[in-house]
DNA sequence: GTCTATATTTTGATAGAC
DNA sequence: GTCTATCAAAATATAGAC
C-alpha cells in the first residue's frame, strides 16, 4: 500500500517503535504487526535485529540530512538556521514530551547494551553537530564554532530529557526563549 | 560478607547493573551471578523484576537525600551547594562518559516501557529540582527558583548525554565553568 | 515474497528438597 | 535461607511449502 515496499514499510514501523518503546523492547513480533506480515517473512528482508536497527538508523542520517538541506534552503541566514535547530523542541514537542529526543535517547540506550551500532547511532549526533558549528562559524566564530555547536547540543539534549520527565510545556517555552536569546549575542554583529 | 544482608547485596549489585547495562537487559541470572547465588534463591527476596526495581529506586532515593544533606552539612552558603551539584558532572565524569546519568537514563528508559515505577524514578528528579528550588529562594530569588532549578538539572542532564555519546572530557569541565559563571550572577549581591 | 510450522535460547517465575 | 530442578512464555531465528 502507498507503493511503499515491504522493506521500506518495515524500516518506518521499525523506526517509529524504536523511538516509542526502545530498540531492545521492541520484538520482531511488534514489528511484524504493525507492518500486518508474518515473523517468518521477516527474515527474507533482514537477517538478524542488529540488521534492520542499522538500516533504521541509515534511514535516520538520511531524513536528517534532508532536514538540515531544507532549513538551509528556507533560512539564508544563519541566525535562523541555528533558531531552527532550536525550535525543534517546540515542533515536536508532544513526541518529545512522551518518548524524549530520538537521537539521545538511542545512543544512551545503545551505550548501557555496549552495541556494536552505537558508532553510527552518535554519527546522528555528529551530523547535527557539524552542521551547527558550520552555522556558527559562517557567523564568524570560527575559533569557537564547535564548543558552541556542543552547547546547543546539549541543551536541546536537557531540555528534552526533562520534557520526558515532567511533562511541562511551559518549560520548554521558557527554555527556547533563553536560549534564543542566548543566540542573539552571536548574531548580532557577528 | 561485609556483614551485609543477601538483600541488601541483591540491591547492590541490581542498582549497579541497572545503571550500567539498563533496567531491561539486565537479567535475573546477571544479578544472581554477581551476588553468587543462585536464580531460584532470588524469589526468597524478591517477589519479581518489578520488586527489586522498586527497591532500587528507594536505595537511591535514600542515598540521595542523604548526599544532599552532606552537602548542606559541609557548604553553609546556597551558591556553594548549587556548585557542588553541577560539579557532581566532574565528580563523577567517568561513570557518566560510560553510562550517562543514572537519573536521567533511568527514567527515560521506564518512560519508553511505559513501565508502572516511572513516576517513582521521577521522584529522583523531584529530589534535586526541589532542594535546587530552596537554594536558590536562600539566595533571594523566590519567584524564579523553580524555574532556575530546572534550567540547572537541564544543563547538566545535556552535558551528561553528550559527555556519554562523546567520551569528552574537555567538553565537561568546559561547561561546567560555562555554567557556574551563569551562577554567579545569581549569587553576588542576591 | 509470503506463509505456516518449528527449533533454540533466554527469561521471569515456581516447587520442593535440604 | 539457599539450593536444584522445572515450568511457561516470549524472543530470535530457521526450514520448507506455496
Amino acid at each position: 500500500m502507498r507503493g511503499e515496499t515491504t522493506r521500506a514499510q518495515i524500516v518506518e514501523a521499525a523506526d517509529r517503535l524504536f523511538y516509542q518503546q526502545g530498540y531492545e523492547h521492541t520484538s520482531f513480533a511488534a514489528i511484524a504487526e504493525a507492518v500486518r506480515i508474518s515473523r517468518g517473512n521477516f527474515y527474507y528482508h533482514f537477517k538478524s535485529k542488529d540488521d534492520i536497527l542499522d538500516a533504521v538508523i541509515s534511514a535516520r542520517l538520511a531524513g536528517t540530512r534532508q532536514l538540515l538541506e531544507r532549513w538551509e534552503a528556507e533560512e539564508s541566514e544563519p541566525a535562523g538556521r541555528i533558531r531552527r535547530f532550536i525550535e525543534i523542541l517546540l515542533t515536536n514537542r508532544a513526541d518529545i514530551q512522551s518518548y524524549g529526543c530520538p537521537v539521545g535517547t538511542l545512543t544512551t540506550e545503545l551505550a548501557k547494551l555496549d552495541h556494536a551500532s552505537l558508532r553510527e547511532a552518535n554519527g546522528l549526533f555528529t551530523l547535527f553537530r557539524t552542521w551547527l558549528r558550520d552555522q556558527f562559524a559562517l557567523l564568524g566564530h570560527e575559533t569557537e564554532a564547535d564548543a558552541l555547536a556542543m552547547h546547543v547540543l546539549a541543551f536541546t539534549q536537557g531540555v528534552a530529557t526533562l520534557a520526558n520527565a515532567f511533562r511541562d510545556e511551559d518549560f520548554i517555552r521558557r527554555e527556547v526563549r533563553q536560549m534564543c536569546d542566548w543566540l542573539s549575542q552571536y548574531t548580532e554583529g557577528g
